[in-house]
DNA sequence: CTCGACGAGTGGACGAGATCGACCAGACCA
DNA sequence: TGGTCTGGTCGATCTCGTCCACTCGTCGAG
């Protein structure tokens, strides 16, 4: 992980379509190291993968929302994050330092389908109550920051 | 936007670095033609851009928090927004229906990073009383749910 | 000091993919 | 009926991805 896979990853990052022939003129060597540099970083895991960013509106998921879970005692938390990973409409899910212990953010077409998936949250074993917060706008999401100057993996 | 573009658009969302030529041979078109599709899906802002996953922890950004803002009654949203999206750090950013306006989402590499952010939030004018959680885990972050049926652009 | 192994990069060759222009078929409408 | 528009195919060409052989430092062992 030196300066050129930092600067690597900046660009992929901003853009992951860069085609490695690109890559390799930005940081002043060929395609085939860049494309053997890439590949470390994907088995390495530093890149987890490619995702088209997609707005969400525009395919029919108008509704944001965070949900915090506050759990009861007896609360299996193996089990409950296994449950939660099974509902899709779960985008992210973050395990927290708090009385909410997790917040979710979820994304549907419809309030119905808010209220039925706050439902099915809620009667998740362990779980003792739900928080739900609607996002009336997403001012941005998943801005990429450049990359720190970092030590050494 | 018909079924063609959302198979397309799950195609991309899952692994953004899809050849056209792959994406022709899934939807049963030729490559120019989805190339035209996504051409299209890309000027109607469907598809917003395209980003590598990187592990975060992996460049220095092990310390993943969320920051509630409470405004106070002559905040200017206009002005915060802006100034929220002056701070790097900060990755996403919702204005929600509650007491705490914002959420922000927010990666740094040590706690004292943290620290520092915290109080330059809290420095805004018109956030009257910030509140932040450490996330202990992230579960998942991002996973793309299937588009849903969906009936026009 | 020398030798061999190793990691990282280069250069060339070849197949696959991207991209462009020309052409085609069906829908729609005057 | 004929014109136009949209969305598709086909084929040519150029770029890109990918594999392989080779080179060049570095390093440790003998």
């Amino acid at each position: 992980m030196d300066e050129i896979d930092q600067t690597i990853v900046n660009l992929l990052r901003t853009d992951g379509r860069t085609s490695y022939a690109e890559l390799a003129r930005r940081v002043g060597l060929t395609a085939p190291s860049v494309q053997d540099r890439v590949t470390k970083l994907e088995k390495n895991g530093v890149i987890a993968g490619y995702r088209a960013v997609i707005d969400s509106e525009a395919i029919g998921l108008g509704i944001t929302a965070l949900i915090g879970i506050i759990p009861d005692n007896a609360a299996d938390h193996h089990d409950i994050c296994e449950r939660l990973r099974a509902i899709p409409q779960i985008e992210s899910c973050y395990f927290l330092a708090g009385v909410e212990c997790y917040q979710l953010k979820v994304r549907v077409p419809k309030m119905g389908d808010l209220e039925r998936l706050i439902h099915r949250v809620g009667a998740i074993p362990g779980v003792a109550q739900t928080r739900t917060t609607i996002t009336l706008s997403t001012k941005w999401e998943d801005r990429p920051q450049p990359v720190p100057y970092e030590q050494e993996d």
